[in-house]
DNA sequence: TGGAAATCTGAATCCCTCA
DNA sequence: CTGAGGGATTCAGATTTCC
């Protein structure tokens, strides 16, 4: 499944089984600048957070230094991080769906820089969330707090941050019924999923728990969409990608690093498709008419609808609304209208007599519903 | 104790009995102007979060969530929140000893700005710490994770950042003797402790609970040092200050928020020395979601589950649902839902084969808690 | 009066489709 | 593009009300 290309061998506009389920080697920008605009679902960034990089360095702010100025190689450093956290954000953006969401991991030393940096992008936050570890690395010295967790981030690449995918459902059932929290507990990558050379050497000094991107893709992607990982690293995103039947696209620049993860994710075996399928909620069943409760005779024009404790009732009309006091409307207009509300799901909220019981109209709505799944 | 003075009654160099243990009414980077140099030992700061709130939002029961939408949390620009962060850390830092330590609490809206600027101006990030909730708000519209936790920064004023104080073994006793982790558990500031007004209202909208202000003075400060606290908001800091034998600062600029600080401060009773262990107590037993079992390898996507008496079966999806017949759900719900029932436990419920015998997956649960129990 | 049930609330960047 | 409208969406804990 995993392939090795050069940039050379990818042209903006190629089709997509040029560089899907491959690692480009290269610079991230510059292969990045051979993507097409608009290809990718999520993008998962792993970036470095050492300080010493190449590249020109600008000229700082004088109003920020101000009494420190034997500090300026430091500061330099900080700046030119800053350029290149802004050249690698923009052109995965580029690449990115409008729909789509970028995630980055980091730490304290980095995650501020970065964080800031998605913002003054016009990136819109979604969330940070922790990486608590559950067996960090212990502060040898006693000058510190455990440094027992890393920071991620998860942003929509456009101001308002709409559209984008979240199984929040899925989540949900997976985890007790509650709601999925923004601190999540993994151990940190090591025994037999870490990847050691013949020397027993590990390959790549920061790899990242299969766990944890199992969660971001399975939060965050549905199966078959695109996942881009720019700092590909030992290939851990683009393994977990291939197992949940998502497809990745890696950029590398080291050579071992490549070799290792295309091995790697060679090695790995896709879930079957009914192991995949997402669990969805109420929002992605098919919609319903009230009209088509009176169309099919369940609902006779003329019928009183009550709320649960009667308090309030309506008449349904034929022509699919209802009506209260001179107010009609819709069953979420009125619902909303006689509780002094701005909003009201109708299905919910309002009864109907069946027999000795009063039962929400929404059970009806659910047998039109199976009733339509069975012609599929 | 407790006193609050004006501006014009302090000088730069004035004996510190007249600005000791008192609230200072006036603006943040103003009032410090009036501060002596290398004062104060340790900085705890929660500015405005510049939060950027939409519209109205409601709960699901159509009630009104009550935004902080104060004045004091808005900004015209990311520039004018920098330029403000900047010219308030720069303040303190005049005033805080090159040996003391600065706290800065926010959340994704401001600290990764916070965090950036700090790193611009030359502080030493010690550690960034979370504190996770145990009782957030929840997400109402269910489009993103419930955001459960806020972050500090401990910082040091100067670039080596040595010779501050740190409690290590203090904490580590308190900890059963493990040293204490960079994520912290504690409740949001409710019930008794949240200051209400004459008529049960709120007085401030964002009171931090005493616990974590006390966790971070036992960390990093010494009986008798000075703790200076910019917005200092309902005095939490000043009140946990003044019970832990530490003295504070305080500058606030709202007459309300003053008033009801100081009527709160003097209410304090200094504490002996063994009282402080209780605020760190730990929680319960944690909750144990299914997707644990899936993440951590126990139970792979494919495994078939049964009752007791294989009488029922359902397949583990990789999204940690669980399936059968065509239903879906958590293992709760499709436990119920096989059975006919309302509610079922799918954790004694659904049984999985180890070798010849089919057990609970709950006793795969009681493992993951018992290596969960070390974390709190 | 005691226990159960209902109500209230907390630093929140909280919808999506179609006309 | 905007506007209208359907109708989906919450956890823990304290407090108040009800029976």
């Amino acid at each position: 499944m995993s392939s090795v290309v050069s940039l050379a061998e990818i042209s903006r506009g190629a089709r997509p089984a040029s560089w899907l389920d491959s690692i480009i080697k290269g610079d991230c920008v510059a292969a990045l600048e051979a993507l097409p605009d608009n290809s990718v679902d999520v993008v998962f960034a792993d970036p470095p957070y050492n300080l010493q990089l190449g590249g020109a360095l600008t000229r700082p702010d004088q109003s920020l230094v101000d009494a420190v100025d034997d500090e300026w190689d430091q500061f330099a450093s900080f700046e030119a991080y800053d350029a290149f956290t802004r050249a690698w954000l923009l052109a995965c953006r580029r690449v990115l769906k409008p729909t789509g969401t970028l995630w980055v991991i980091g730490s304290y030393h980095n995650i501020f820089r970065v964080g800031a940096t998605l913002q003054d992008l016009n990136f819109w936050i979604l969330n940070d969330i922790i990486w608590r570890k559950t067996n960090p690395m212990p502060n040898f010295k006693g000058r510190r707090f455990q440094n027992a967790h890393e920071t991620l981030i998860w942003a929509s690449p456009n101001a308002k941050g709409k559209g984008y995918t979240f199984n929040y459902d899925a989540l949900k059932a997976s985890n007790d019924d509650v709601q999925m929290r923004s601190d999540w507990l993994f151990p940190i990558c090591s025994g037999g999923e870490r990847l050691k050379d013949d020397e027993g050497k590990k390959v790549h000094p920061t790899q990242k728990p299969e766990a944890l991107l199992a969660r971001i893709l399975m939060a965050s992607t549905k199966p078959g969409d695109v996942v881009l990982d720019p700092f590909f690293g030992s290939g851990t995103t683009g393994a977990v990608a291939k197992r949940l039947g998502r497809h990745f696209v890696g950029i590398e620049r080291e050579q071992s690093y490549i070799d290792a993860a295309a091995e790697r994710i060679a090695a790995v075996e896709p879930l079957g498709k009914a192991t995949l399928s997402v669990m969805t909620g109420k929002k992605a069943e098919p919609r319903v008419a009230f009209n088509t409760l009176i169309e099919s005779g369940m609902i006779k024009p003329g019928t009183v609808l009550t709320d649960a404790k009667r308090r309030y009732s309506a008449i349904v009309r034929a022509d699919g609304t209802v009506a209260s006091g001179g107010e009609a409307g819709s069953i979420h207009r009125l619902g909303a209208r006689v509780q002094g509300l701005d909003a009201c799901n109708g299905w919910t909220f309002w009864h109907y007599e069946d027999g000795t019981s009063l039962r929400p109209i929404d059970d009806l709505r659910a047998v039109i519903r199976s009733d339509m799944a069975k012609l599929n």
